[in-house]
Order: structure tokens, then sequence, then C-alpha cells
RNA sequence: GGGCGAUUAGCUCAGUUGGUAGAGCAAUCCGUUUACACCGGAAAGGUCGGGGGUUCGAGUCCCUCAUCGCCCACCA
């Protein structure tokens, strides 16, 4: 008897002409939204709740293929808690991203020859929404592409309304208590970017440079060593260690004339030198370094800006005015050498501070800006505390688990030396500082609320945030807060928060700040932390390179499910992997080797019905057994988030146990006489097929739907109609 | 300068509380038997980076060295 089975599975399993549709169906059906689960009776209401947001793709283009790990990932943990039973959302949403867009699109308008001033902010915010929506459009349909089970009806956007107006209560509030505050300092200047930026935006780079020791003038007793000669014009004093061979000087004061420029400079003690490196002494230059800056707090020296926004001499001296430091930089050595002060030239390798987005060599300025301030002390439930000690205590508490645990330590110590966090921007795409300025003749005032102030006399500061400050509030302003919304309260704290642990520092810690000040509570449970994806070769993937590996074509080449698992599988948490068109290609043949087996299954169990089990034979009792136990493993290995485990094993059982082996056994259990033994190989293989396809389900979320929409009625007499909202067996 | 990770078969990686070394891919040989050649079968391949220690027993724990990689700090 062969029995008609659908006409699909006599070709090969097509992705290409399958995804979409399938994707659709699940749309259709309303189950990625845990509400509809509920009053479908998918889930029950008083089910416990899994809750994760996406991390917000940032609206710069398109997706790479650290995202389309993200999305593997988290969909295959989604699926499976749904599954499970819980009441189940996953929340999507973009990033403004801030300066990674404003800059690309003021790149793009480079190639029209036309800068952001030209336009006018209004316009030029104009093109960058445009450039948004754009990005924003490409990214979602790659979500869906990925099979991404969020649920789009809750869809948030960083910049949109309700998340601006959350940024805006965050804002007041802190400055309310006095935790974010205005203040002139000196900050990260990138001239190229033509803004400021936090720590943690700097990227150091390896370069060569010389290292000069020179002396400011003939009869000045003590030399100084320096890779910037061009910044002494702006030295006040020179600073020497309090038992260093310079002691007696400690205390004296110069006038010097410096490349034409006069400086006085005062001997001053401080521990902060080190007597090992250069001379032994350094000449302070407050305004232009961050050490020399603290040096010149302890010792109240003045400050001396010599340099400018776009990196260059505001000195008067003829020699420098109006330069570029570079070209200062060889002004002052050809003056020195003509001095005679020079006493040394090495060449020296050092860590040269860039932007991380713009590449602008980092100009340290003094300048008025407005910081969140993490070490300073105030009340919560009558204990002082910090900012920081509270992003400590989260994870030190184990209130919050980091996987892999090692990445605990490094959070610690990233918290140790952490300084007051620069939060305004010098850029126009962002969120706009809710503070505004009036002055009069008597007084300047300042307002700070979520509103702006009555009253057309007031400014707005013209600054915006540092695009992480709202993607600190992410676990919750997408849930509604600051209003105490039903969504807010039902999945907040969220359950998993998962990302690359190249943003443990930039997003989950300021995550942890602003759920732990704002809503006294931590943001997710646990934080699982995704490495690299490299080429085959280990290398970073890189345009230059041309090593770059586009998720979207290999998933329309190879199938998403094909895609998903080769991110999965051999990805450890924390750990960097390794990706190759071969790999995908592997797991492509596995979709079609399911696809196959099934054919199979289904040619010889048109008369299987699944609702009562048979009598079995010893052999496919010892197999049901042995499955049992492995999917009890499977189980475990995702509930601890061994994802690459459990894909592998299933992989391996599906290919070489339940094909290699019990298929082709069954084959001649099928072929003999006895129909008693011959239909409980039937039973055997419908009922493991059946299991199977909801075990491979969150890894494999299209070639299991589309084979389970295909399956006859007897072999899910009991089971929906979807695959996706199938019961998780054995828990 | 401080810290972390990696080092297991040609390649990519597992090896969860210490108990006889595993998988996938590639390569070799055989095979087109009606689920699948996007396949099946067979065989091959490793003194688990080096050295030392703890133990009845170490890929696994401790010490040490080496190579590669990453992160943080930063020196003027």
């Amino acid at each position: 008897m062969q029995p008609s089975i659908p006409k699909k599975f006599l070709k090969p399993y097509n992705p290409q002409e399958t995804e979409s549709n399938i994707y659709k169906t699940w749309l259709d059906s309303g189950f990625f939204n845990p509400d509809v689960c509920v009053q479908k009776g998918v889930t029950r209401s008083d089910a416990p709740i899994f809750s994760i947001v996406l991390p917000p793709p940032n609206v710069t283009g398109t997706l790479h293929i650290g995202h389309a790990t993200m999305l593997a990932i988290e969909d295959s943990l989604v699926r499976f808690e749904r599954m499970r039973g819980k009441r189940t959302l996953w929340l999507p949403g973009t990033d403004h991203a801030a300066i990674a867009t404003q800059s690309r699109v003021e790149k793009n308008l480079e190639k029209e020859k036309i800068r952001r001033h030209d336009l006018g902010r209004e316009e030029f915010l104009k093109r960058v929404h445009q450039f948004a929506q754009e990005s924003h459009d490409t990214i979602t349909d790659q979500i869906r592409g990925m099979g991404a089970s969020v649920d789009w009806s809750r869809e948030a956007y960083t910049l949109d309304e309700p998340r601006s107006r959350a940024v805006r209560t965050a804002f007041k509030k802190m400055y309310d208590d006095g935790l974010i505050y205005r203040g002139y300092r000196i900050v990260n200047w990138d001239p190229k970017g033509q803004t400021t930026i936090s720590d943690d935006e700097i990227v150091y780079t390896e370069a060569s440079t010389t290292l000069y020791t020179f002396k400011y003038a003939k009869d000045f007793p003590i030399p100084i060593a320096t890779t910037r000669p061009e910044t002494k014009v702006g030295d006040t004093a020179v600073a020497v260690h309090p038992e260093g061979k310079y002691k007696k000087f400690i205390g004296t004061e110069y006038d010097v004339d410096f490349v034409g420029e006069k400086i006085h400079l005062k001997i001053v003690a401080d521990t902060a030198v080190d007597q090992a490196f250069g001379t032994g002494a350094v000449g302070v230059t407050p305004a232009h370094s961050h050490t020399d800056w603290e040096i010149a707090q302890r010792h109240q020296l003045p400050l001396k800006q010599v340099i400018d926004e776009f990196g260059k001499m505001t000195v008067p001296a003829p020699l420098l005015a109006g330069k570029k430091v570079t070209e200062a930089r060889a002004a002052v050595v050809d003056w020195l050498k003509q001095n005679e002060l020079v006493e040394k030239e090495e060449t020296i390798t050092h860590n040269l501070a860039t932007a991380e987005r713009s590449g602008g060599i980092i100009e340290p300025l003094p300048k008025l800006q407005w910081f969140v301030a993490v070490n300073k002390e105030f009340s919560r439930n009558g204990v002082s505390t910090t900012l920081k000690k509270i992003m400590r205590e989260a994870v030190a508490s184990g209130s919050i688990k980091i996987i892999p645990e090692r990445f605990e330590k490094i959070y610690f110590n990233w918290i140790e030396n952490l300084h007051d966090w620069c939060i305004s921007r010098q850029i126009w795409f962002g969120h706009r500082i809710p503070v505004w300025y009036r002055s009069n003749a008597k007084k300047e005032e300042i307002y700070c609320d979520i509103e702006p102030p009555q009253g057309d006399d007031w400014t707005q500061d013209p600054d915006t945030l540092d695009t992480w400050f709202s993607s600190g509030l992410w676990t919750f302003s997408p849930l509604g807060w600051p209003n105490q919304t039903p969504d807010f309260k039902t999945y907040h704290p969220t359950s998993l928060l998962e990302t690359g642990y190249d943003i443990l520092f930039f997003w989950v810690a300021r995550m942890i700040l602003m759920s732990g000040y704002l809503l006294d509570t931590i943001p997710f449970h646990t934080v699982y932390l995704h490495g690299l994806v490299r080429d085959s070769k280990g290398r970073k993937m890189s345009k230059s390179l041309g090593n770059i590996i586009d998720p979207l074509e290999m998933t329309k080449k190879y199938g998403a499910d094909a895609v998903r698992l080769s991110l999965l599988i051999g990805t450890g948490p924390g750990n960097d992997s390794k990706l190759s068109e071969d790999k995908i290609r592997g797991y492509k043949n596995f979709a079609n080797k399911i696809w196959n087996a099934t054919r199979f299954v289904l040619e010889n169990t048109a008369d299987v019905s699944l609702e009562t089990k048979p009598q079995l034979s010893a052999k496919n009792e010892s197999d049901l057994q042995e499955f049992k136990n492995f999917s009890q493993d499977i189980t475990t290995d995702i509930e601890h988030y061994r994802l690459y485990l459990a894909a592998e094993k299933l992989y391996h059982y599906f290919w070489h146990t339940f094909a290699d082996n019990i298929i082709e056994e069954s084959k001649k259990a099928i072929a003999q006489s006895d129909e008693s033994l011959a239909h409980s190989a039937r039973w055997t293989l419908a009922y493991l097929l059946v299991a199977l396809l909801k075990f491979l389900h969150p890894f494999m979320p299209f070639v299991t739907e589309a084979i389970w929409e295909s399956l006859p009625k007897n072999l899910k007499t009991s089971e929906p109609e979807l695959l996706l909202i199938a019961s998780w067996p054995f828990h």
C-alpha cells in the first residue's frame, strides 16, 4: 500500500519557496503576542512569565552576521519557553543610535559635498529621519527573514514619543536628585565629529611617536619629557615626586618665554608622578590632559586652554597662532632645536585615543558639559548609596547572573575604573537635553522638566544625549514606563538579556544603572553574552578584508534554518566562533534530511493513530526510553542556555539514531509478516517524528513548521494547527 | 602595567561533579538495496601546547613556561 503523501515531499526541501509563507502564517495567527496566546487558551493566564527585549539594532543600515546570531539564540529560547507554556514576550525595536546614525548620514552627504551646517538643524534632521526609516524597514524585514518570533504589536523605537518621554522623565529625576549635573571639566573632544564622547567610546590604537626630552628655557632646572610639545604652551606647573631628585625645587616658581608665549610655572609635588618614566617630572597641562587636570585640581593650579574645538592653537604667539596641532608640534620642535633645548628624541609606541565612530584623534578639552555622577552619595530607602554601588551590588549579590561567569570580574573591574559619565553630545540627532535657559540682567535661570517651560524667552540646551542614555531604559521604556502599565507590571524585570560581550559596558551596565536607580530593581535576571562571529580563518569580518558573510545572502541561498543552526552550533557563551559557508551548507543538508525522513515516515504510517499506544516490541520500547532520556537532556541543556549542545545533540540524534538506526530497523520490521511487530515499528516512527519536530522547532522553525502543516490528521489529532504553539514534550 | 580566554583528529569544535579520548566537515575505500547522493556503509586519523605536582586514576584540579588572541588602565 503506497498512501498518497503531500506532493511537496517528492522534491528536496526548498526553503526559498517555503519560508516567507510560513512566517506569514505565524504572523496571521497572532501567537507571537502573549496576550493572544492567553485569549485563545494556548497559554494559561497564570503561567510563569518569560520576557526578553530584543537588543534594538541601530538604524544605520542593515543587519550583519552578529545580529543573526543574536536572533538565532533568542528566537530558539523564546520558542522553547512559549512551547513550555510560559507567557512569553519578546519585544522588538530599533535604536536611533545617535552618533552612529548621524555620522552615517553625514558621510552620505559628503558625497554630495554637503555638510550638516549647510542644511541647518531642521533640514538635516529630516534627512536623518528618512535614512533611519529606510534602515528600519530593511532591518525589520531581515528580522522576519530569520524567523524571529517577536511581538510586532509592541515594537518600539528609542526615539519615538513614548521612549522620549521616558528619557526626559529619567533625566529630570536624576537632575532633581543631583545625579545629573552640568560641569566645566576635561572631556574627550572629537575634533572630527565635533562632539564630546564618553570614555567608553574611545578606541585606543597603537601608534609610534616621538618622545622629546627638553627644557622650557636654558636656565630652567628640570627637563621634561613629552610626546606633545605643542601643548606645553598651556603648562602652568611642573609636577615632581615629593621624594624624588627634584625635591629641592618644590614650591619654587618660574617665568619663561616659550615659543614666544609667556608661561608661568610652579613646581608642585604630586605622587601621581612616576619617577621611573621620562625625566621623573611632568609638565602639567591642565586644559589638555585628564591626569594633569587632576593634578591641577589638587594644587589649585590655573587652567590655560591653548587648543580649540577644531584642533587649532589659540595662543597669540606668531609661531603658533591658528596652526593645527600637528603643524604647531613641528613648529615647537623647531624652536626648541634652534634654542638648543632638546636633550633627547626617542621613538616610542603609545596608545593613541581615537573616536570609535569618526576615527578622529581625541583632543582632551575643558568644556561645560552634562554628566552623570556615579560616585555621588544619595539616599535610597534610608541608606546612603551611589550609582556605582547600585551597579556593583546587582551583580555581586547574585541578583543578576552573567553567563559566562568570568564576565562578572570584567564587569566589576570596569565599575572600579568608572568616572562620571559625560552624556551631552554636540550632535543634532538624538534626545535633546530637557533643560532650558533664560537670562536677564539680574540672573541666569535654568529649568529642567519633562515638558518645556511656559513663555517664549526660554532657550533649550542645543545638545543631545548619549544614545546609551536612552538604551539604558530599554528593558522598561518599551513596556510603557513611566506609566505603571499592565505590561510594565507583568514583564519587568525581564527574564534574560542576550547580547554580545562587546557591549557589556556600553549597554548592560547602563541598563543595570538605570533600572537600579529609577525602579529600585534589576532589569533582568540573567545576562547571556555571545561572542563575535569571525571568518573561517578567525579574522574579524570587515568590508576591507572582503570576508563578510552576509546573513541575508546566506538565508536566500541555504535557508534561515541552516543559517541559524550554523550560528548556534559551536558557539559557546562568551567565545568567538568561526563561520564558513561550508558549515551553513552542512545544515542545509540536515534540513533536507528531516524532510526526507518525514517522507518515509508518512509513507509508512497512514494507518497509525497516536491516540493510543499499542503493544510495542522490546526494541521499540527501548528506543522510546532512550529517546525520553535524550529529550530530558535536551531540555536541561536549553534551560541552562547550552543551545550549542542541545542543537548539536538533536542533529546527531535525528541523523544517526532516528534516521540511520530506527528508520533502517523499521524497514525490516515493516517488511516481515508479524503485523504487531510491523505496527509497533510504524507507531514508533510516527511518535518519534512528531516529538522530534517539536524539539527541533526552536532551532529550525521553518522546515519543522512546513512539515507540521502537512502532517496528516492521524498524526496530529490532539495537536494544534501550528507547531509554534505545540507543547514541549516531557516537561 | 593589570586581567581574561584559547591551545584536543587535516579544519571547526564538544568533552557539564576527575573514571577506558568524541562529533561535524574535509580526505580514503566501497556502495546507486524504492525516504534522502543534500545518501548509506567501512576504515583511517589524537603521547589532549611543553614541563612539574596532587590522586588509585588528570583533557578535566594545582604550579610553571610557551604561543596566539582579547579586554582594561595608561606614562607626561
